[in-house]
DNA sequence: CTTAAACTGGACGTCAATGTCTTATTTAAA
DNA sequence: TTTAAATAAGACATTGACGTCCAGTTTAAG
């Protein structure tokens, strides 16, 4: 359902929130995520591109947030690495349907119009506040005896 | 979002509703979805080996609807060929989160659910139902002056 | 200025999804 | 019984997603 690009894209930026500010090493974000190294530095460089992220050479640098987590939403990240296709008109190419679409592909698009929305209305933020005993990417302790 | 397979899969089923009892062609059904012909004949094996259609091979032989399309939901169609994967538990495998998704995982696995929802509730006769303009599949008359 | 730390860019490898083709096998009908 | 119509099955080709590797470039720090 969801390729393995975004869900990376996703670990990636949540670790770097929950992380605080200033930058991580490609290396150390690959490790927390457990995403290949050299394959996530191409993941976010489509971050840092689409401005998610900065990305700073040579020693001493690494990758940071370039913005607020507040203000980054899902929807942001999966944009930046592979943006959501609407259904914006026929897929067979019927020039009658043109921007009407059937039902068929109106209802197949009102799912991703749906999903969209979700992602839109859900920040950084929003995931790290969640009030939920398992902390994303984090292996929590167990439910310690006192 | 949706892969070849499952569009390819919904157009076949579609077709076959619309043209009323009886059994298509799968050269016929190809001609009128645009699917290519070799491809769509696997995807209407899967949809066999499901219960979806009936093949009957030989002269006279073809596919048709093995039920009721009142009985026959988008997502019988989908799990057909392509099982919707639900996020059952931590993808990184965190021993302590378990069944229990963070908050990433929870959200990603809310949009899936949706969209089973979404298609468990259309059956393929909501679809030919629906007082839309455009017909499924079809090209249609433009509005004809009187 | 030299060195080591990090990211950059491009080539390359692998695998699954998609698509094609050819040879069997089954079946109705002449 | 022979033939033509259809699907079945499996090999093969193509493409893009995913992943690896390495030489190049940039930068901080000694």
């Amino acid at each position: 359902m969801f390729s393995k690009t975004v869900e990376y894209a996703l670990r990636a930026v949540v670790h770097l929130a929950q992380s605080g500010p200033g930058s991580r090493k490609t290396q150390e974000i690959a490790e927390s995520t457990q995403v290949p190294p050299a394959y996530l530095s191409k993941v976010l460089q489509s971050l840092q591109a689409q401005g998610i992220v900065n990305m700073t050479r040579g020693a001493g640098g690494g990758v940071s947030l370039a913005h607020e987590m507040e203000a980054l939403t899902i929807l942001d990240i999966v944009n930046a690495v592979e943006p959501v296709q609407r259904i914006a008109s026929c897929p067979l190419g019927l020039k009658s349907h043109g921007t009407n679409l059937c039902s068929l592909h109106h209802r197949m698009d009102k799912v991703i119009e749906q999903m969209e929305e979700e992602f839109r209305s859900t920040t950084v933020a929003d995931l790290l506040a969640d009030p939920n005993p398992s902390i994303p990417l984090c292996e929590s302790k167990k439910n310690k005896k006192k």
